[in-house]
DNA sequence: GGACGCGGCCGTACGTTGTACGGTACATTC
DNA sequence: GAATGTACCGTACAACGTACGGCCGCGTCC
């Protein structure tokens, strides 16, 4: 049951579809693997991902991955890049304004590290050299915000506000159920938000005021009102920069 | 010793640890064992950091280690304590303003993230429970923000913004030496940079144009002026809301 | 046709990892 | 001295990444 016909290229999904015509075909394509590698990442955790457990997964023998990837870092490089290969931007309005090519972006960040909660450890634990659809990504979205009216400096400084953005907030907590404790049934959004409550409500007073007074409010620190708050924040800076005319976002001291 | 991180009054973690009014004395301390292991990530990079080589770094049997902690995992959670309970806020003035209190914490943050490079994996790859000096940390930062004037809510809003973002920064690129390659003398700083500009200068322009054109300010995406430009946006966001008396930053389409 | 070579596949094996198990050595208490 | 409890660690094992080399079906050349 090795053999799936073969027909790779079916759905026109990509462009590589044989590198040379020698020999027999293989079976597999690097881009399907990384791309289960991605689901099984997604599924069960990175740590979870083996190459025994991957190559069990595709139905092939351990080392025929080695026929694929070199190593398991490459494929790890591969998994970020077929992630970030697929960020969703909406596609563009003629007159989009600056507030809202950089909401839209955001957007697509957030959802990519949501369906991809993989990719903030892999980035986080790679030094990924030179990532092929990254660079990809980058263009499309630092051209989106220059179409949208922000200049090109101030571009570049959003995209790498909201990458960051994106890839810290995803990094902060990545509540994955499977990550700590065995309970799977017992670990929906409302009971961890309670149990949160909780152990910041019975913290020591005289130690802990603050966090014991805004406990409603530290509970929301996952949440999405903050991710918002911190896209707020910058599209506000970068509508007033915008309007006063500055080429980017230095800090300069400007008097109102 | 900065804070009670002692292993004594743990209470919940393991019921069978006599400390005192036992045998014999331990030679070590799980903080002492701790603040190495930190010490050997940062330097050799979080991989390198084996059971093996932490205890043979600390002269003393490999098995010993588990006399301290219970697994790997949960000195990792130690070491993102120490690291966090080292934050080192400059001692507060008198009549602080929000910028001044942000701008504050942010470095405090940024320089945790730089003596610390392997804090940024730790907390990316683990779930991290209930650190201990965190707490601490995040309430002297809250407090800090609410005495310059930042209300409750707000403060905490920008607590996570700083945290989120010194996070995602130190995550985005972990430029360490020894990620990548052995060319330990050729990966200075400007040595780099100039690599990463000739990489950019050398794509393809009508698939890159963005890219090939605004290559001198993506050089500088992992730099501190776009660390700053996040604090940036932070500050005036701060300032903005502060001035118009709102208790948060909660996005309301505000009419000037 | 036969021989050859080549490339995709993978079984086996090796070194390293985290850590369970049990043994040893010594201080304290009968 | 005997008993007990604790700190320490040598050995062992399963699981990991992956090097090595063999098998096998195909294209090519005689």
């Amino acid at each position: 049951m090795t053999r799936v016909s073969s027909d790779m290229n079916d759905d026109a999904s990509t462009s590589t579809s044989r590198p040379d015509a020698s020999g027999r075909d293989r079976a597999l394509s690097a881009e399907i693997i990384a791309r289960q590698a991605l689901v099984l990442a997604d599924e069960r955790g990175l740590e979870k991902l083996t190459v025994r457990s991957l190559a069990s997964e595709l139905g092939i023998g351990t080392m025929t991955f080695y026929g694929y990837y070199r190593s398991k870092e490459e494929i790890l490089d591969a998994m970020a890049d077929q992630a970030l290969g697929s960020l969703a931007l909406p596609s563009s309005e003629p007159d989009e304004s600056p507030r809202q090519a950089i909401e839209n972006v955001a957007t697509a960040f957030r959802e990519l590290m949501i369906e991809h909660p993989s990719i903030a450890q892999i980035l986080s634990s790679r030094v990924t050299d030179s990532p092929q659809a990254r660079r990809g990504a980058m263009e499309v979205v630092i051209d989106r915000l220059i179409r949208s009216g922000i200049p090109g400096p101030l571009a570049v400084k959003s995209y790498g506000f909201l990458m960051v953005h994106a890839l810290g907030f995803a990094s902060y907590q990545t509540p994955r159920p499977w990550g700590r404790g065995e309970t799977d049934g017992g670990t929906d959004e409302s009971e961890l938000r309670r149990q949160q409550w909780h152990f910041y409500a019975s913290l020591p007073l005289p130690e802990f005021p603050r966090l014991v007074e805004l406990r409603d409010e530290l509970i929301e620190l996952p949440g999405e009102e903050q991710f918002r708050f911190g896209v707020e924040c910058l599209c506000r800076t970068v509508e007033d920069l915008v309007a006063a005319g500055l080429p980017d976002g230095r800090a300069d001291q400007e008097a109102p």
